[in-house]
DNA sequence: TAGATTGTTAATCGATTAACAATC
DNA sequence: TAGATTGTTAATCGATTAACAATC
């Protein structure tokens, strides 16, 4: 369990094993076997079980997955199976937007707001007011914070990023449109919406030109 | 330049290639070689070389690439040399935020957005009033939609995702936490941002087990 | 026990990297 | 011309799929 890294195009599947489980398990289905799990996400049976496989056998011949099992199993190794705390740098529309957005569902709890701009001071989005990043310091100082969301301006995005890495943020969810330069010790997660919204431009504008492919499908729906 | 498809890992790479290009021709830098582009964005020169002969030669031999040609020739591979336009189907605090967001910047105008709850009728962000979802097939007639932003509640996810289908739209910008279903007609490109933070979550946790390689920025930091 | 399905090894496939001849 | 750097072919590497023995 120890040496080995897991590939990142594995880790990728995971939360979508997660969700897919997830729902199974509201409709009350108790087990299914990885050719089912095979029909329902358009993934091979035999990349189910090796990515699995990558953690331990989680299954049982002859019978296959116990789902609650399997999804609790999941949400351990994506660390979902404790509250992580959140907070937001960045109190613009996309900034309130995932303090609306309900992450607590999987485990993310956010406890701050923070933005430059003083006409936001005291305003609360969701129950949690917003403050200046002046008091993030401070707030640092007494609360444990496991990720930030970035979701400023692009030309405040690096500096940003360099004081948060000083301040001893390890997790970064980079919302603005530009890569940050961050050491290896901080984990950073893109979402480019830019370079999302091209890719789409590219696929629509190419469309019936892909063979069809299983593999197709986390590629290209991603 | 008809037959064969390109991969889809070429294609996520692109949108990048094209946001570096477009910063050093803000810098005035003219020309750049796949060995300097390779240094700046942390990819091998010989897969940006390969990458872009998917698309034919844009380089020179001895010289290396002019940087405004190669960025304009990228962005009409991405479909960005036109004007492109938009539609945000749910106008909840995601659907607004991406109204505020500038796409114009690159190539994508917003034209509509369209709600169920009529205590939004008539309100107008950024200077487009949000209208009801009864009025989205007479607005198709009247104008060509490229792009449908999906912002609503995850239940009602697919079935507008159907509803879109119907009324001819062709390429799904999905918010949603859940996978559509739809025709293999339509262009969907999933925007999840639970599994991004899962992910995020895991590597933050798993952190500093990864060798470093070239190679895991794209899959890492995405 | 017989049937089903996993865990795991082997085979295939595709993507990345290296190397180098072509050529500006 | 000599040097630089591409375009492209070949080699390597890794990820996916297939197959099957293990076993519930």
């Amino acid at each position: 369990m120890t040496g080995r890294s897991i590939s990142p195009a594995v880790i990728k599947r995971l939360p979508r094993y997660y969700r897919y489980l997830g729902e199974l398990l509201e409709n009350g289905v108790e087990r299914i076997s990885s050719k089912e799990l095979s029909n329902g996400m358009k993934v091979t049976a035999s990349q189910i079980r090796q990515d699995l496989n990558n953690f331990g056998g989680f299954g049982q011949q002859g019978y296959g997955y116990n789902v609650e099992y399997l999804h609790s199993e999941i949400g351990k190794i994506l660390g979902l199976d404790h509250i992580q705390t959140m907070i937001i740098i960045g109190a613009g529309n996309l900034g309130q937007a995932l303090a609306n957005y309900n992450f607590d569902r999987i485990g993310f709890h956010i406890i701050g707001i923070f933005d430059v701009n003083p006409r936001l001071e005291g305003l609360s989005v969701r129950g949690i007011e917003i403050q200046m990043m002046d008091d993030l310091p401070a707030f640092l100082e007494e609360n444990r914070v496991h990720v930030a969301a970035l979701t400023v301006p692009k030309k405040s995005a690096r500096p940003i990023a360099t004081q948060l890495e000083e301040l001893g943020i390890r997790a970064i969810w980079n919302f603005t449109p530009t890569d940050l330069h961050v050491s290896e010790e901080v984990c950073v997660k893109n979402v480019h919406l830019d370079e999302s919204l091209m890719t789409l431009s590219y696929n629509f504008r190419n469309r019936g030109q892909e063979k069809y492919s299983y593999r197709s499908y986390m590629d290209d729906k991603d």
